[in-house]
DNA sequence: TATTGTTATACTCTATAACTATA
DNA sequence: TATAGTTATAGAGTATAACAATA
């Protein structure tokens, strides 16, 4: 077990205190509407019809969840499953109408907590999303 | 509502799967030795005794969560309860003895997904740690 | 036989409201 | 009456395993 470097450490704990904060504000706002953060990120996600396994993938959950997001996102009106003519077992979900108007709100709502970026200059928030990307990348390359 | 410009957009998409994995990480590594995150952050915070209300507090989460904690480091043999002497309605949450010893391996676990952080260079990490700084705490004062 | 999606289920995290004991 | 902690409970998030339909 190689030991954790001070910074390191106080980095995560930051970064659990950010995502705590950042939560609670994407719930509140999104409540208002009558979403929850998953059924926000899964109409983010819904720029073009996608199929289920593959949104599974997008969202890096289990197939098993999304469905359980897609039968919310229909009840509401939201979305709706197309089964895919070239192969019947896949189905692909995509944006009703009304989906689409509601997107951008949902959106705004979902990333309200991207206020909680403003303190930083843009040349910082440049710095620090590229550092994101390089963390990000590595960690999610096998 | 006002709107969310494209890199802060982009900051809160790799957040999210950032948090992800290293909450995934931090499980599948805490699992061997019987904790759950919020049990192994617990413990991380408890240096010193302290009433369930500021662990709470600490915790940022609310008191009748921390109870549910307590119960079980307590069934673990890690912590106890001990009432405080000048006010009996307060109860001091204590490490044991095979707390300690326990602690330093937990908070290892904990924070395994620092690993992630490896591909930053020292300054990069640095201004990275400076920037989540300054955006926690003008998030969590009031 | 392998793959896509679904069902049934179970566990963790977390908060709210009502309650008990003490102050 | 106000405060510290607890109980009961409910909802959200998420995964695993078994299953149906289709390939």
């Amino acid at each position: 077990m190689s030991p954790v470097d001070e910074t390191q450490a106080e980095v995560m704990e930051l970064f659990r205190r950010l995502s705590l904060v950042m939560r609670r504000s994407a719930v509140e706002r999104l409540a208002d509407v009558g979403l929850t953060p998953p059924l926000a990120i899964a109409l983010h996600h819904l720029d073009e019809p996608i199929a289920m396994g593959a949104l599974a993938e997008r969202l890096s959950c289990d197939a098993s969840y999304v469905t359980g997001l897609a039968d919310r996102l229909e009840e509401l009106g939201l979305a709706e499953r197309r089964v895919d003519p070239t192969d019947r077992r896949v189905k692909q979900l995509a944006l009703t109408e009304a989906g689409l108007r509601f997107r951008r709100q949902a959106r705004e709502r979902l990333y309200d907590g991207a206020q909680m970026l403003a303190p930083l200059e843009p040349d910082e928030l440049e710095a620090f999303a590229a550092a994101l990307r390089k963390i990000v990348d590595a960690a999610e390359s096998p």
